[in-house]
DNA sequence: ACAAAAGTGTTAATTGTACACCCATGA
DNA sequence: TCATGGGTGTACAATTAACACTTTTGT
């Protein structure tokens, strides 16, 4: 550290303690209000502005064959009762996919096992009435999960919701720039799959290439050809590793070989979707 | 974000006014340390901390065959003498894209045009020893500049330095965890050459096709078949469209067609290099 | 005429696609 | 033994890669 560019003379209790962006506390009273008022003038030209960091979750999991997106319903305005991203405040000591790992674990009760990338950076200056708030949305990827989860606690409600509902009639409001944030992790997650090993990671261990293939399909929503899609998979390195076991049968069929997610962190050649 | 969540009451003039990580002004005067002074301790943990946001830029041209990173000279502590990325602070009121674009040309007099993509959010909690500095990276593409920008100004020197010098002993010492950055920024560039038509953005209109094959030759390190290259780029829709006309022939050899970027965003089926 | 760079043609190898067919299991 | 899904074989199409060859310029 050093001396050249002193931090700002403010004492630390000086800066805002207010609530959590998540709020979902009942104590969550309106003191929001005229950000603008708050918006730094000229003075701040050459010094940090007040901008507040938060991070945003796009989990995205498989159920019954629809690639899903878990949202949090809202308690409070603005978008009262609309659904928003689990997400949260970065703490000032906290790495920030630490905090992207945090939000899911708090607010929805997700382990916090499974694929977490940063996803893209939103920060146009409207994106919250309330004041300039830049999130750092992260996109994870998780196996289907038993239990839905927050259905049961009396705070917010969390649920899954198929991403084809999203622009319809029948589908979420969600809260911000929330539906662009979805939709560019859903594209990702797509384009993904392209080139990276990453569909294994919708998959619980040990998984048949059946199930990896319907991976494929759900998001890109197009049947695979399935020996040819197995022939790709296992042509590549590292991409999966025989386990030495069957899948218990289950009505009818021969029961496929199991597989685990190998090593690999990128397909060489990719695996393209057709589209254009 | 977008969580909800009144914004804490803090006045704006509480919260920190420290420089940027990528401070060169000469008005940087020192006027404190501590960082960890400020940090939040657990009564931030429902709210905004003070997190300062930043930007800075990896703006890539090509100069003589070389892929080159801008970076500009450091005057002050920490990493005095060292090289930095241009950036600084974002604008309580400006967009993170319009923040990029200003770093550029205030901070070293380059045309704000061309393409200008964000790369990635760098949020370490130690990455800037004086204060906690979350910076969201961009990423941005020039043709060659006739004047290499900056040496002229008696202000901080700004340089092209060739990304293959970066990691050897006669490389410049980068601030931070510019290192990093710039790494990100140029396998952004290598790996979307493939899938996309970014590398007209290194040529300046009207260009030749032997000029845009230079463009993947530099960024890939391998000479590529300039008949099948030129085949692979007329068959992709929208890549480049004719100009209609001859570049001026200069010391032997057949004039080059000259063309212009096309409409396409995206390469069907992409041109791989032949890596792994 | 020769060198150099642009551009065209042709062929072999590789990869992708479609689909016929066999295997293992439950009913 | 039939239905169902897993797994193998194979022929054809499409794309890529390698390189010979022609065109157009400067010297």
């Amino acid at each position: 550290m050093s001396n050249d560019a002193p931090l700002g003379g403010g004492p630390a209790d000086s800066v805002p303690t207010d609530r959590a962006p998540t709020d979902r506390a009942p104590t969550d009273r309106a003191r929001a209000g005229r950000a603008h008022a708050r918006r730094a003038p000229d003075t701040f030209v050459n010094g940090p502005s007040p901008i507040a960091v938060t991070v945003d979750v796009v989990l995205l999991t498989l159920r019954s064959g629809q690639l899903c997106v878990l949202v949090t319903q809202r308690d409070s305005p603005p978008f009262q009762d609309g659904w928003a991203l689990p997400g949260g405040f970065v703490r000032v000591d906290e790495d920030l996919d630490a905090s992207a790992r945090r939000q899911l674990t708090e607010g929805t009760g997700v382990a916090a096992s499974g694929h977490l990338e940063q996803l893209r950076t939103y920060g146009r200056p409207d994106r919250d009435p309330r004041a300039r708030v830049v999130s750092v949305a992260y996109l994870a990827l998780l196996p289907n999960l038993p239990p839905p989860p927050g259905t049961d606690r009396d705070g917010p409600t969390a649920r899954w919701w198929p991403v084809e509902d999203l622009g319809s009639a029948d589908g979420p409001v969600l809260a911000f720039d929330h539906p662009t944030i979805v939709a560019d992790g859903v594209e990702r997650a797509r384009s993904k799959l392209e080139y990276t090993p990453l569909a294994a990671a919708f998959c619980e261990e040990p998984f048949t290439l059946a199930e990896l293939r319907r991976v494929y399909e759900a998001a890109w929503g197009a049947p695979l050809d399935p020996p040819n899609f197995r022939r790709k998979v296992l042509s590549t390195p590292g991409f999966v590793v025989p386990v030495g076991a069957r899948a218990a049968p289950r009505g009818g069929g021969r029961p496929a070989e199991l597989y685990r997610r190998g090593s690999a962190t990128a397909l060489h050649p990719p695996l393209l979707r057709r589209s254009v």
